[in-house]
DNA sequence: GATGCCGGAATTGTCGACAGATGGCCGGCG
DNA sequence: CGCCGGCCATCTGTCGACAATTCCGGCATC
C-alpha cells in the first residue's frame, strides 16, 4: 500500500496535484472564501497549497472550462459571476437535460436504484419536518444527481455537474422560498412513481416541470427582492 | 500597432499561446493527423509549435474538459475514442438540447436570422445537387450551430460545441447514408418555417426528430457494418 | 481641485531543468 | 525455447526563474 495518498506532498506517485488543487478551489468557491468576481492569485494560491504555479494554472484551466472561472489575458483567472440571465439560461438547459435523464432512466432503472431515490425522499421529508434547509439542499441535489446517474448516460452527468456548480455560484442570494421544499419533494415522489412504472414520457414531463418550477421560484424571489438584475440584462 | 501578432514567438502581448496550441491540436485531431487513442507527446508538440510544455499542458487540460482528450496519470494525454454507446448518449443529449434551442429560438428569432438559415438551406440544396458531401457536412453543422446561436442561450452553445466535436471524433467511420442529405435538408426547411411562425413547440419537435433521425442513421449504418457494439468500443 | 504622466511593486505568461514513473530491451534462468 | 527481472531511454509532473504586463501610488501640470 502507498502511504503517499493523503500526505502527497512532493511525489506525484498516485495522484496529480492538479486534481487536488481543482478540488480545493472548488471548495473555496463553495464555502464562499472565494467570492464571485475575485481574482485568483496564482502565487498566493501556490504558496498556500504548497505547490508551484504550474498545477494551479492547469487546475484553473479545467475550472474555466467548467464555467467556474474565467480568464483575462495578462490578468489571470477570476471567479465567475453568474448573472440572472445566465442562471435562467442554465435552468432551461437543466430542465431539458433532466427530462431526458428521466426518460432514459425510466427504461433502465432497477429496484435497488429506486430504493436509493426513495430513501433520499424520506430523508428530505425529515429535513422538511425540521425545517432544515441546509440539510434539505444537498439531499435535493443528490436526488437530481442520482436520477442523472441512473439514466446511464455518462455524458449527461458530465454536463449536469458543471451546470449545478455554476448555478450554485448564483444561488448565493438564497432565494429558496419556505413552502418550496414540501412541493419539491412531492415532485420527487411523483418522479419515483413514474420511474418505477417505467413510464418514460411521464417521468420526463415531471422532471422538466420540476426544474422549471425551481426556475419560477428563482424569478419570484428576484421580483420580491429586486437586487441589481443586470447581467447583461438591463433592469 | 503591434507586429507581434502573427509572429508571436516569445512575448504574450496580445494573445496567449494556450489558445493557439488548443486550436492547433483541435486541427490536428480534425484533420486526422492525430488519430483516436494516440498519445500527445508534450515535448514533441512543444518543439513542433515552438513553445514550452507549459502552454501545451494547459491547452490539453482545456481539451480534456471538452472531451477531446483524456489523461492518464504519469502517462499523459490521449486523443479520446468515442465508442458507439457514447455516441448514442451524445445523440440523446443533442436531441434534447437542439429541441430546447428551437423552442427558445422561435421566441426571439428575427427576419435577418431566418434569412441566414434559409441561405444555408439553399447552399445545402446546391451541395445535394452536386452530391458533394464534403460541402454539405460543414453547412449542416453550421445550420445547427446557428439555430443554437439564435436561441440566445450562451450556455447552450458552450455545451453544444464540445458535443459536436466529440461526435466528429466518432464519425470517422463515415456512416452518412446517400439519401440522408435530402431528407435532412427537408427537415431544415420545416424548422425554418416553424421558427418563422414563432411556433416553439413545433420547432422543438422538429429539432428533436431531426437529431434522432441522425441517430437512427448512425445505428443503421452500424448494422450494415457490424463493428463491435461494445461500450468500450472494441474494434 | 482635477487630470494625466511616470516609476516601482506585484502578477501573469512562459521557459528550461530536474525527479520520478513508464515502457521496452536484453540477458539470465528455468 | 519461453518467462522473469533488472537496466536504460523516454516521458510526465513539478518546480523555480525571467521577461512582459498590469496595477497603484505619487507627482507635476493645467
Amino acid at each position: 500500500m502507498n502511504k503517499t495518498r493523503k500526505s502527497a506532498q512532493r511525489v506525484p506517485r498516485t495522484a496529480s496535484f492538479v486534481v487536488a488543487v481543482q478540488k480545493e478551489i472548488e471548495r473555496l468557491i463553495g464555502s464562499g472564501e472565494l467570492q464571485g468576481g475575485s481574482r485568483i492569485n496564482e502565487s498566493a494560491m501556490a504558496q498556500k497549497l504548497s505547490v508551484s504555479r504550474g498545477p494551479i494554472r492547469e487546475a484553473c484551466r479545467t475550472l474555466e472550462q467548467q464555467g467556474l472561472l474565467r480568464s483575462e489575458l495578462n490578468r489571470g483567472f477570476f471567479v465567475r459571476e453568474i448573472g440572472v440571465k445566465e442562471a435562467l439560461d442554465i435552468y432551461e438547459i437543466r430542465a431539458s437535460l433532466f427530462a431526458t435523464a428521466g426518460r432514459l432512466a425510466a427504461r433502465v432503472i432497477g429496484v435497488r436504484q429506486l430504493a436509493v431515490l426513495s430513501d433520499l425522499a424520506d430523508k428530505m421529508d425529515r429535513a422538511i419536518a425540521d425545517e432544515d434547509i441546509t440539510l434539505f439542499y444537498p439531499l435535493n441535489n443528490e436526488f437530481h444527481r442520482r436520477v442523472v446517474e441512473f439514466s446511464d448516460n455518462s455524458k449527461l452527468m458530465e454536463i449536469w455537474l458543471p451546470l449545478e456548480a455554476q448555478l450554485y455560484l448564483h444561488r448565493r442570494r438564497g432565494y429558496m422560498l419556505p413552502g418550496s421544499m414540501r412541493s419539491s419533494n412531492d415532485d420527487h415522489r411523483a418522479m419515483i412513481e413514474a420511474l418505477g412504472r417505467g413510464d418514460g414520457p411521464a417521468a420526463a414531463t415531471l422532471m422538466e416541470r420540476h426544474i422549471m418550477a425551481g426556475r419560477s421560484r428563482m424569478l419570484q424571489s428576484l421580483g420580491a427582492e429586486p437586487i441589481g438584475l443586470a447581467t447583461g440584462g438591463a433592469a
